[in-house]
DNA sequence: ACTTGTATCCTTGTATACGAGTATCCCTCG
DNA sequence: CGAGGGATACTCGTATACAAGGATACAAGT
């Protein structure tokens, strides 16, 4: 085999598109909150704050409406998806689901690499003291944990419901409780998988996940 | 509260956009197994085809994308995914999963109405000469045991899943002796049901979804 | 003969322009 | 004074047009 296809195989470079820039951009302002749940995004608005025209800002918008953070109407125009609680207990039944799963798929797999990388990651969380990054460093940090399930579709769907649900858990960050907590168990997440306890890993990722969604709903009413 | 955001709330009607129209027939297209995995699909080419534009084209790739059956490369175009086990194995994980909770999330709330509907999409099963028109038929069968799950994301993301493996197992429709047994099967999944065993039911879904799984990677190989 | 450079073509990405549908506001009528 | 209808403005969906990037074929040099 040749020894360059490492190098093409793992690097799949796409030429970052203008519609993948305001992607990001746009899909930042929404999970950070700066943008309001409900908010009509105007096409020609949004094209000239980016001085472009409208044609990637659809594109755009298609690929945050698949994702599940904006909702397209036709004729109507686009709009940030809305805040209910509906939609978190949907969105948190469907990650517990794939994440234990992919953690349960990883697990045989796990190397001191990649836990290292968890470990990383949970550190430079409490370094950081920009809130807005917290949200990337934890998904980071389950990511992780997840990549050796060598399933690149649930990876990806899990990656989507994360995004989603992201933008509901930063109102919570300012609660210094839920943040130390959460710490908490990351780290007993991580601790379980360095002594290579499967079934308390699982148990814990699952309870992570369930509190949060618990403590997300409490603080939305 | 209006009594009228009920008509509002459940109808949400979208006007059949050119977009939308053009997705649905690739998609068809492209399950049915007319267009082979990795056949590239050239914009202009389509446009002509359809006698539109290449920019609801642009719109429809992009609905197909996120549901997995293309992938695009910017600057080189879209290809109808391609065919691997690798990928099959993926998919099938991730149906087993959400289809298993679906339907135990649904288990309670089955009503003789659903499981009508369910019988009746069987029937029809047999009924239909047409061997393109099973698969969504299939997931009709499927789909009217989740439903009453509550939800709607999760159904989303089953159906997608559905779709992506729909063209793999259309090789296999040919083959009657997996035809009568998947009837079988779905019958006995239906009984189940019927009698309220939801263990039964479940285990027999999953069976259901990795037998399928198994012989379409040996059809493949 | 194989590699490398170059020119052409092809395809996509983006911009501008136009038509259609919807919502809003105001005017008129009851 | 309120309700209904019509005109206007606004927004989206689509078409056409242009620019930029990559792929391919061919030619030249080693």
């Amino acid at each position: 085999m040749d020894p360059l296809d490492k190098l093409t195989g793992s690097r799949i470079e796409k030429p970052q598109t203008a519609a993948d820039h305001v992607a990001t951009t746009l899909r930042e302002a929404i999970v950070k909150g700066s943008v309001a749940a409900g908010t009509a995004l105007r096409q020609d608005d949004l094209a000239s704050r980016f001085s472009i025209s409208r044609m990637p800002i659809r594109d755009a918008l298609r690929i945050l409406e698949a994702e599940g953070l904006v909702s397209i109407h036709p004729t109507r125009g686009a709009f940030v998806a809305k805040m209910d609680t509906t939609e978190i207990r949907e969105i948190f039944t469907i990650r517990v689901l794939l994440e234990v799963e992919a953690l349960r798929l990883a697990f045989p797999k796990l190397s001191r690499d990649v836990l290292d990388q968890a470990d990383h990651a949970l550190n430079r969380i409490d370094e950081e003291r920009d809130v807005s990054r917290w949200g990337i460093l934890n998904l980071a940090f389950h990511m992780a944990l997840y990549r050796e399930c060598r399933n690149a579709r649930l990876l990806t769907l899990i990656e989507a419901q994360h995004n989603a649900a992201d933008r509901y858990v930063r109102v919570l960050l300012s609660d210094a409780e839920f943040h130390t907590r959460s710490d908490t168990e990351h780290r007993a997440i991580l601790n379980a998988c360095n002594q290579n306890n499967e079934a308390l890993a699982l148990q814990l990722l699952a309870k992570h996940l369930n509190d949060g969604c618990q403590k997300l709903i409490k603080s939305l009413k």
